[in-house]
DNA sequence: TTGTTATTGCAACTCAGTTGCAATAAATTT
DNA sequence: AAATTTATTGCAACTGAGTTGCAATAACAA
């Protein structure tokens, strides 16, 4: 982790963030590359980028992993595995970074290192 | 939805729940009552059960599916669908409902209806 | 006790994600 | 520029949580 090679791999993924500027689930990317890299390689090479602090990863509604571009619309480094949220919206099913951040109040005997939020709703599109 | 016959298998399951005082993983169910049922009818009663507002179902750190007993630790059916966090210990597995409200902001040009939180950390017998 | 139908067991399936290994291609050295 | 090193990739097979169709079974009502 931390030495990454600049395979054509490598950028096509990360062009795809650039494009998009939004986050995306692995499924999506795997779909959208598979002209061009195989599913082993999408998978590998996100883990590598989230291990290097270019992308970060969570969980959508429905279970499955989606990664984002690190120092994008309210994601920054400090915040990175802070209170960080995303929200999905439940009709379209797009997903991005929120640029806010949700105080987590200290909770007796136990330790929090790290939080999870997911906030599911309607995005602006599609509230009409 | 709504109709729920009281077999031997509805009362084991609920049972585990009652005497765990605690959330517990569909595999953990699984495994647990494998001698009594089977897997199939394991997921089709938590089902069931969330149908009826009896359990409720969160996603656990590691992409498991969490079940927990309504009106209790935490869990009210006014917070079910609402701001009700739940807390993993990184270090044992152990997962609870928190009897907290962690108050969302509202996000300009959405409309959050529902939220999933999770806290991620050390539980009292983990710090030591 | 009988009839209705919710529930269950089973076995096969789905699908996101992982893995081992040989082939390939960046990056470094000579 | 060629040789060397080793990170990266493709492939195909696998894993494991969760789902499904269907026939058999067991709650529950009449």
């Amino acid at each position: 982790m931390g030495i990454i090679r600049r395979t054509k791999s490598v950028k096509a993924l990360l062009n795809e963030f650039v494009q998009t500027k939004m986050a995306l689930s692995t499924m999506e990317l795997v779909e959208r590359l598979h002209h061009q890299m195989n599913k082993s390689t999408v998978y590998r090479i996100l883990e590598r980028l989230e291990d290097d602090g270019i992308l970060h990863s969570f969980t959508g509604k429905d279970g499955l992993t989606w990664y984002a571009l690190c120092n994008n619309n309210g994601c920054s480094h400090q915040q990175h595995r802070d209170t960080h949220p995303h929200f999905q919206c439940r009709d379209c099913g797009k997903t991005e970074c929120l640029p806010i951040s949700i105080p987590i109040p200290e909770v007796a005997e136990h330790r929090v290192d790290s939080v999870s939020l997911l906030l599911i709703g309607r995005c602006a599109d599609c509230i009409s």
